[in-house]
DNA sequence: ATCGAAAGTTAGGCGACCTTAAACTGCGAA
DNA sequence: TTCGCAGTTTAAGGTCGCCTAACTTTCGAT
């Protein structure tokens, strides 16, 4: 189990496999394609490079699915992204929809020992600044499956975690009063997939259509 | 002139290009390669298409020299280490022997404006945790060439900074309690490119080699 | 059950970097 | 002045990661 180093391409797409397919669903070549923006065929030559590393077993036709080695690797790009995120927001004062960026790059960077400094700076943090729980070093994990707002019955819900890669997304949610946290009242959709309205703590009433409330989580009021 | 995005690779080179040669001087392929640890005919290859970028005009047979360009993108990566070097050190309490290496990876991946707030974060320092400079965002630089223990002549001498390159000799020089701002006498050289002698102000004698000697860059003694 | 569109893979190419082996250049020594 | 050798460059080949074009498989619709 000798770590090999991690290229930044082969990581990317290991965490993509990992958010497309969990710790163990199969993925499409073609959907790692689509989410990492590159050809289908240079989707499916890394997953056969992935198959050979170990990361990842892989059938033909059918998709991949990562072994625990690659499932370990894609937890630890989770962890420096989580982390990263929080420390650029926390101690170096970047706004929540800038963080994303810079944390996809650095991730691939930085040592183990960064890893821990930037934790323990941290105070051992459990979450970034969307929401997202970060894994921890080692230990058993799971990152429990939400609804979105977007599936969610009408009823109170708490907004658990927004999706961090759309930065525009990111500021108009801020702007909305839409933030890990808060506490909204659904009204429930229009038919035929209609919009979901919703009504914030202060009173205000928002229509959200499905782009943005499928990168919405929540959960219903805790009991 | 629109910078395009350096390989990390890329901008190995410039910096070896940079340090070996400074602002102007002609520098062999086989420099760059010794210092890179690649084969001549890589450095041959690489240095050709620095050229082909603008980044230095490359004469066979001669050697290479950086334009203006490829000096401002060797500083701003000199930048970039320097300043993560002491942001390591002073926020996340890395050892002063540590920080090389992980500013090394980081510089070719941090943006502009995670450089501005870490310069900001430090109150816009002028030297990192060896005594280097830290070259400005832009406005004319020039590292001053200092001698080094080695080459000085006895006299009371100030070290100004040294090599942050190999760890185990900053673990020693600090144990010896040389670092950047100590005072200390030399009392001169052996005979036949024998060890320096050097007393520090707490009375303690030194005896350096020549590998080490070098890699102290000192002043005399400040009118 | 079969046929065709969609999904996925193979083939063939390219650029960035790296290697070793072979060819070349330029310069100091005789 | 020429010879040889150290220093450099060219040649040839490998890997990674990406691409487009062409082929194959799968699967739903008939």
């Amino acid at each position: 189990m000798p770590t090999t180093a991690l290229t930044t391409s082969t990581g990317d797409y290991l965490k993509a496999i990992y958010d497309l397919g969990g710790a163990s669903a199969w993925v499409s070549s073609s959907a790692i394609a689509a989410r990492l923006a590159v050809s289908a065929p240079s989707a499916t030559a890394m997953v056969q490079r992935l198959a050979d590393q170990g990361h990842a077993s892989y059938v033909p036709y059918r998709g991949v699915r990562l072994t625990a080695q690659g499932r370990a690797a894609a937890l630890e790009l989770l962890r420096h992204h989580r982390l990263l995120e929080l420390y650029l927001q926390q101690k170096l004062g970047f706004p929540w929809d800038r963080v994303h960026d810079e944390a996809e790059r650095l991730e691939h960077t930085i040592s183990e020992e960064l890893e821990d400094r930037i934790d323990a700076a941290l105070g051992h943090p459990t979450e970034d600044p969307h929401g997202h729980p970060i894994p921890p070093k080692r230990g058993p994990w799971r990152e429990e499956p939400l609804d979105t707002l977007w599936s969610a019955p009408a009823g109170t819900l708490v907004v658990r975690s927004v999706s961090d890669r759309d930065a525009e997304m990111l500021r108009h949610l801020d702007a909305i009063g839409i933030r890990p946290g808060v506490r909204m009242r659904s009204l429930g959709r229009a038919p035929f997939d209609g919009p979901v309205t919703v009504r914030l703590e202060d009173g205000a009433e928002q229509v959200l259509g499905e782009r943005l409330a499928a990168r919405i989580f929540v959960t219903a009021e805790a009991a």
